[in-house]
RNA sequence: GGUCCCGUCGUCUAGCGGCCUAGGAUAUCGGGUUCUCAUCCCGGCGACAGGGGUUCGAAUCCCCUCGGGACUGCCA
């Protein structure tokens, strides 16, 4: 069987937003699970819009996500293949060059529009003589090659391996362009060049493409190339149903990242926007995922990407995250807090681990460690609450802090376990109720009346501090 | 306007003619666990866009309507 070759075409006019993001990771996938290859194809033809610096970004944002490719192309390397090919239809006269100049396109355009008709290229320059060509060279016009469409309009059925056969009665453009006036593509031309070129064996992409596949079938037939399989994923649409752009927010991946999600988060949430696995599975790991992927259960119908469950995932794998990673992937966020200024190293670091690994089912994301109010327990000064000081005014309160510190002032350790017993030992002793104990013991230790389990605490923080702090309390 | 895609809880989805008084997840609400918050566990609320067919039987098949979206560039 021939390896199968998809790819990830985006322009380098932005930021990879997570459509793209999506668009990406389902081509990777479909790689992965067949033994393919990902080739990653930047498309800067656009020379005005594309920039080096977004191309850069794009491929940092792979990187993070884990999608890695095989094959990598700019199309501006290229630019002598597309043009050879654009000269090879006008000999062959599929295509032809058009003089008509942008202003009088959009004149045209516009007096359709207002009768209502479809602007549609009218092929004036179809037939032009060599004397009508030199003169308007000689006027100075630039010209473009527009793709000949041929008179009886067929019908173009596009075969989608996601939507089934979908077939087009006509389409709504003319003679369009395939060589720009300054010798670069347009989409279409080069798309079709290089998926050829680059043996591509299935294109995926978004359903906004829909058109260009039919029109690219057309230019596929006139350059005589076998068609690669195609395939048509669903829109990501924002809040507001609407294809997915800037206005609905963070689109971005770099913002994501930067807004502390993990990147197997947003893997995983973009997987099942717009696929399903057959068991209802919502927490998957990256083989698992490739392994279960399949064309057969991916949804038609566009999705919206709601942030709400991207927090509940990015919990949960906060929650799952190896402890010496969690470290690593929390310092970026903890450094911009007021706590840490620097990687700690050996027992601080040890430290920092056993601190993030009582916090972490609070953190929905990273960038919550920048207000970790919990964090001052460990790495702040101790300032009393208005809750916690009543909590000590309890007539209870002075005896039990004393008898709890007369129970650690001994110690040099002491395990959350330990914190238990002693705390039982005092309840007794005193003949108080747990809540008279746990109660003044979490307001002296930790200055407030809610937070992470006060025997873990006790536990980080050592008897030293602890009785330290009972001391300043009582 | 034209062409094309799509339509199950607010959102992500299961469902591919009977297992559906429509299942799960999330969000939300309530309860439980806990010294407390978070986590976790249990429960409640909540959808087949509408109308016609086909069929013994339709969320599932067909048609129409309505609704949403995309495309309609010398952008990709």
């Amino acid at each position: 069987m021939k390896t199968e070759r998809v790819r990830f075409a985006p322009s380098p006019t932005g930021w990879l937003h997570v459509g793209g993001a999506r668009t990406a990771l389902f081509n990777w996938l479909y790689a992965k699970k067949h033994d393919g290859k990902l080739i990653l194809r930047i498309e800067d033809t656009d020379l005005d819009r594309s920039s080096e610096k977004y191309a850069e970004s794009i491929k940092e944002d792979l990187k993070w996500l884990g999608i890695n490719w095989d094959e990598f192309y700019k199309q501006s390397d290229r630019l002598e293949i597309y043009e050879r090919y654009a000269r090879r239809l006008v000999h062959e006269e599929k295509a032809y060059h058009c003089f008509c100049t942008e202003e009088e396109l959009e004149e045209r355009r516009q007096k359709a529009l207002d009768e209502g008709r479809t602007p549609i290229y009218d092929g004036r320059c179809r037939n032009l003589s060599e004397e009508e060509k030199q003169e308007y060279r000689e006027e100075g016009r630039d010209s473009v090659i527009r793709f000949k469409l041929t008179e009886q309009q067929p019908k173009v059925v596009v075969p989608d391996r996601i939507k089934g056969d979908i077939e087009f009665e006509s389409l709504t453009t003319g003679d369009f362009v395939i060589l720009k006036s300054d010798g670069t593509p347009s989409y279409n031309f080069a798309c079709v060049l290089d998926d050829h070129l680059m043996e591509i064996s299935f294109t995926m992409r978004a359903e906004d493409h829909l058109t260009n596949t039919a029109k690219q079938i057309l230019l596929y037939e006139a350059l005589d190339f076998d068609q690669p399989q195609f395939g048509h994923l669903s829109m990501l649409l924002g809040p507001d149903k609407s294809k997915l752009s800037k206005r609905s927010g963070a689109t971005s991946v770099k913002e994501f990242r930067k807004n502390g999600y993990l990147p197997e988060t947003l893997v995983n949430h973009l997987a099942q926007l717009g696929w399903s696995s057959k068991d209802n599975q919502e927490i998957f790991t990256i083989p698992e995922l490739i392994e279960q992927f399949s064309l057969d259960n991916i949804i038609d119908s566009p999705q919206v990407f709601d942030r709400e469950k991207l927090d509940w995932f990015n919990n949960q794998y906060i929650k799952r995250a190896e402890l010496d990673r969690l470290i690593d992937l929390a310092l970026p966020f903890l450094k911009q807090g007021d706590y840490i200024e620097e990687d700690p190293e050996d027992e601080e670091r040890e430290k920092l681990g056993k601190v993030l690994d009582l916090i972490r089912p609070s953190l929905e994301k990273l960038t919550d460690l920048k207000e970790q109010e919990d964090l001052a327990i460990f790495y702040g000064s101790l300032e009393l609450s208005s809750e916690a000081r009543e909590v000590l005014s309890w007539d209870s309160s002075p005896a039990v802090l004393r008898a709890l510190k007369d129970k650690l002032s001994a110690r040099e350790s002491i395990s959350p376990d330990e914190v238990s017993t002693i705390v039982k030992e005092v309840k007794e002793d005193l003949e108080v109720e747990y809540k008279e104990v746990y109660k003044p013991l979490r307001a002296a230790v930790t200055g407030k009346i809610s937070g992470p389990e006060i025997k873990e605490v006790l536990s980080i923080l050592g008897p030293e501090v602890t009785c330290e702090r009972l001391d300043s309390a009582g």
